[in-house]
DNA sequence: TGTACATCAGTGAACGCGCGTTCACTGATGTAC
DNA sequence: TGTACATCAGTGAACGCGCGTTCACTGATGTAC
């Protein structure tokens, strides 16, 4: 059994392990954030901290492994993001509550640009996923919140969606990953094929203007990428059938 | 006066100069293909070509400028695919030939990921563009084809347009960049800034869904990316107004 | 309270690597007369 | 056609750099009796 001054004197130990371990990472958003990244490397870190880089070798058994727990951060803060502003918006009406989704989907890429490149863009540069590490938890978060959006949406886009002319094929359950059904379905059971279809077209629509706008190509070529992304929502909300 | 053999000798010696430049650039965009962005290096290239790495200075004075004058091919691939399709579609209905414009430039994305990583994606990691070095031709070739989608459908797409409810922002010249409307202007004077803003709009929606599928996280969601572009093009079409 | 021991975060030197770039050079190709 | 010279593509060794990672270690902190 153990004494009180044990368990207290562990747990220093233990807070004060979690929290160097916090700092490497945090160090390590921070040197993304100014230096792309390629400026994630142990010893830069270490640098940083006044450590030396294989010190950080005691909280991390290899580089890859600091960069997945990063990844893994960057995605809970984002689908955290994400979830607080559609927890914080009314379900009616659901354009509104499409709207809050979007803009807190579009701030939270713009406050954190590394976090987003790192997320969607090219991996770190040597960086190497670990074999049976899936995407992470709060992949899937996103991906369920997107699910919500057009499970909202399905009763007004539903009908409009069966008709975009002789081209558009039809969607069944096969074409999608399993492992996101498994997700999805059981949290909006009402929600066609065709309404995955739609969630992930939505995901896309969103994603460009935002993946534009944060990798520079936008702003070269207007000033105002607000207005053109409250354009874009605007139309997207107008072809779910519904009204602003 | 040169002689008629200085003069062909001259040329061999421009063309055997050619032809080792265009090898290099081969060769690095090779790599890049199988190795990522980051395995563009000049002592890569110049193994894979059996030469000194040094040797490559005489070509090129920097890998920086390796590195640029690769960016500008791949933007002059990607604008050419796009402008064959045009050219090669009639003007009417305009429906087909924004579908054809959409899917050259999906297929061009796909037949290159890394072309389109370079350009669209994070920079290599080190690399810093040139001074005074604004975006190649060929990028602005590509806004003008956009540009010119826009202003086929715009006589649709136009009335409907003015109405995305009371949160839709209007738009004016001074909302773009000048160099942006000093190509696209002169090509297409009917179009009005909300036209302009169209096209950019128009570019965020396939640049989304054709990102997410070149970087990989749509074939995580779904095995049909295909059919999910074809929905978004149907969508995109009927929303400018226009018939399928 | 005091002492002998265990834990463990962090050190400092070293490794081997691939990189961009510089330097003085060689040797084949083309040129002028 | 022959010879002396110029051009210039490519060589090979070397530089200094930052990197991930390994190793044997030190020294403070906590633990057991």
């Amino acid at each position: 059994m153990e004494s009180a001054t044990t368990r207290s004197t562990r747990g220093r130990r233990e807070r004060l392990r979690a929290e160097t371990t916090a700092e490497i990472k945090d160090v390590a958003l921070a040197l993304m954030a100014s230096g792309g990244p390629d400026a994630i490397t142990l010893r830069a870190i270490a640098r940083e901290m006044g450590m030396t880089a294989n010190a950080i070798y005691g909280y991390f058994a290899t580089r890859d492994d600091l960069v997945t727990a990063l990844i893994d951060d960057v995605y809970t803060a984002l689908a955290d993001a994400v979830d607080a502003a559609w927890a914080a918006t009314p379900a009616d009406p659901p354009a509104t509550r499409i709207r809050a989704w979007a803009r807190a989907f579009r701030d939270w890429a713009l406050g954190n640009p590394e976090g987003f490149r790192l997320i969607y863009g090219d991996p770190v540069p040597g960086y190497r996923a670990p074999e049976g590490g899936a995407a992470p938890d709060a992949a899937h978060r996103v991906c369920t919140g997107l699910a919500g959006l057009a499970d909202a949406a399905w009763p007004h886009a539903g009908p409009r969606h069966a008709d975009h002319g002789p081209e558009s094929p039809g969607f069944d359950w096969s074409d999608f990953d399993p492992g996101l059904l498994a997700k999805v379905r059981p949290a909006y059971p009402d929600l066609p094929p065709a309404g995955v279809a739609l969630a992930l077209r939505i995901w896309g629509s969103l994603h460009g203007t935002v993946s534009l706008e944060v990798y520079g190509h936008l702003s070269r070529q207007t000033v105002s990428p607000g207005k053109l992304f409250d354009q874009e929502l605007g139309a997207l909300v107008s072809s779910l059938g519904l009204n602003g």
